[in-house]
RNA sequence: GGGCCUGUAGGUUAGCUUGGUCUAUACUUCGCGGCUGGGGGUCGCGAGACCCAGGUUCAAAUCCUGGCAGGCCCA
């Protein structure tokens, strides 16, 4: 592994990483290290954007994916599974769904307010192809799909008939692909996509209007459980899905200082209805078209914990997704037999109370074992030696910091609050980070078609602005700034404020920053 | 899309400019054994590498061409 930075006696002074972590204030070589030394994925199977998930990191995920699937559950999705390969025909309908939605916008748009740069052929780019059934060429070509608008809605037309079908609440968690020709990071832009993906589909449009706040509802749930800060924008209309009403979309402000999307959620109204011919029949006997919506989400939910809540010494898992919350080390087992057979009761009673729990009987120095699990972001490490077996006690240390003898009375009830208090370490400190990152937009003003502003903008930060332009302001906005807009933020400012172009007082809140 | 850089054990690397001394350096890792044991301990023994294909040459880790893989910068 190669880091371009002095990290070597960076290292030696620290007294620690001696796996080659880089300082976390060195991000951009610290995330994809860890990623590897955490054993989250191995990086080294040759086909780029396309990591092996090892043990460690998929249980990670598997455990995101739970919290995932109770909340589909909670709110009567089914889980379904489609088939990988799409036939390359099924591709015409959505082709013309976008290319009528692009004549619709030119014209009947102002002009100013667009900006069209997605060029006709482009989805065709980004997917990989099978056109080879063993020597022979297919008659029709089939790609992996990318996502699965596709054929989902070719079977919903099928299954949906009547008003009493709907609505249709549908997801799936499985692998899609893309073809990504820019720099690759693990879990945050890959090939090969580990996706959640909800589709909805509704009698009319306020049902679907539902379901998107049913979809806000249910992302701030996992986001909290994950202890992750966001900012939740309407995205504009350049950076809406196609075929989309609207897109909202949730970023994560990572340390660097760059945004993550790690979910979207979208209004199809029932443009793909009528791509799909997804009709229903109402109590009138009347044909409608249905109005459909999405919810995205990926390992980048993964790649947001990893990067929020690390430090110099590797990951923290928040507890609700850590693969092993409590590690148990059991110490100078030589001296006394007992201490086996006290980490064994420890681990049944926790086990036995629901949490995940592993003892690590390793003939090892101790201090290797501390350093193992901190890299490895387990929230609390107990140790038991010859000492506590008298005093009916352990040492227990939290990742996020502390360290102290424990009473084993009641051990699974105090077990829990530590649990609850390393989560709510977690979010302040993620709270902090987050409102750290994000600055007021300084005072600019206009020179030569472009915007001087009073103090230097950073791509290390996401600036908050009032902004109530157009697109031609919007784009004056990133021109200027380097920086891409993420959109109308759902929360506004209470007291409106003159927008930063046009000067119109708004209660409009956007941000400014360099989006992953 | 355009430009630049890099591929040596599982990982990090020395060697490459100026071809031979390379039977390839060191640390780490891994295996076996001893002493140790509450935050990376120690001693001994052992294992493990020049990305692939051509070319130049008496001779290639080193030079050239191509491929593959990776990284960085710009649009």
């Amino acid at each position: 592994m190669k880091f371009n930075s002095p990290s070597t006696d960076i290292m030696v002074d620290q007294g620690k990483a001696k796996r080659g972590i880089p300082p976390k204030s060195e991000f951009n070589s610290w995330y994809p290290a860890i990623v590897e030394i955490a054993d989250l994925v191995d990086k080294r199977y040759p086909i780029k954007g396309m990591d092996v998930w090892k043990p460690y990191g998929w249980k990670a995920m598997s455990l995101i994916d739970k919290i995932t699937r109770s909340e589909m559950e909670r709110t009567y999705h089914d889980e379904y599974r489609f088939p990988l390969l799409v036939p390359e025909d099924l591709l015409d309908k959505e082709n013309r769904l976008v290319a009528r939605l692009k004549a619709a916008r030119d014209a009947g748009v102002n002009p100013s307010e667009l900006r069209l740069d997605e060029d006709d052929a482009g989805f065709k780019k980004e997917v990989y192809w099978v056109k080879h059934g063993g020597e022979n060429e297919l008659d029709v070509p089939m790609f992996l799909r990318p996502t699965s608008e596709t054929p989902m809605y070719t079977m919903f037309s099928l299954w949906i008939r009547s008003h009493a079908d709907l609505p249709l609440k549908t997801f799936q968690i499985v692998n899609t692909f893309r073809y990504e020709t820019k720099q690759t990071r693990s879990f945050i832009r890959v090939r090969e996509i580990h996706f959640f993906e909800a589709h909805t589909v509704h009698r009319n449009e306020e049902e679907a209007t539902m379901q998107i706040e049913e979809d806000a509802n249910m992302i701030q749930n996992i986001l909290h459980e994950l202890c992750l800060p966001n900012i939740i924008s309407k995205r504009p209309i350049w950076d809406t899905f196609p075929g989309a009403w609207y897109t909202t979309a949730a970023d994560v402000v990572m340390p660097n200082g760059r945004t993550l999307q790690v979910g979207t959620y979208h209004h199809y109204r029932d443009q793909w209805a009528k791509s799909f011919d997804l009709t229903y029949e109402d109590e009138n006997g009347d044909a409608n078209f249905c109005h459909q919506t999405t919810f995205g989400m990926s390992e980048r939910l993964l790649g947001a914990i990893v990067g929020l809540h690390g430090d110099d010494r590797g990951l923290i898992f928040p507890p609700s997704i850590s693969p092993i919350q409590v590690i148990i080390m059991p110490v100078a087992t030589h001296i006394s037999p007992d201490v086996i057979v006290m980490a064994k009761n420890i681990k049944n009673i926790l086990a036995d109370s629901g949490i995940r729990t592993k003892i690590d009987d390793r003939d090892i120095r101790s201090g290797t074992k501390h350093y193992d699990w901190e890299i490895k972001g387990v929230p609390i490490r107990l140790e038991v030696g010859p000492r506590d077996l008298a005093n009916n006690q352990c040492v227990i240390s939290l990742r996020t910091g502390g360290k102290e003898n424990l009473s084993l009375d009641n051990l699974e009830i105090s077990i829990n609050k530590y649990l609850d208090l390393v989560s709510d370490n977690l979010r302040d400190n993620a709270n902090e980070i987050h409102k750290n990152m994000v600055h007021k937009l300084p005072d600019s003003s206009m020179e030569d078609g472009n915007l001087i502003f009073t103090s230097k903008i950073q791509d290390n930060l996401v600036y908050e602005l009032a902004f109530d332009g157009n697109d031609a302001d919007a784009e004056l906005l990133e021109k200027s700034t380097g920086l891409t807009l993420l959109g109308d933020c759902e929360i506004i400012y209470d007291v409106a404020k003159p927008c930063v172009i046009t000067g119109n007082l708004t209660t409009k809140k956007q941000h400014l920053a360099k989006m992953y």
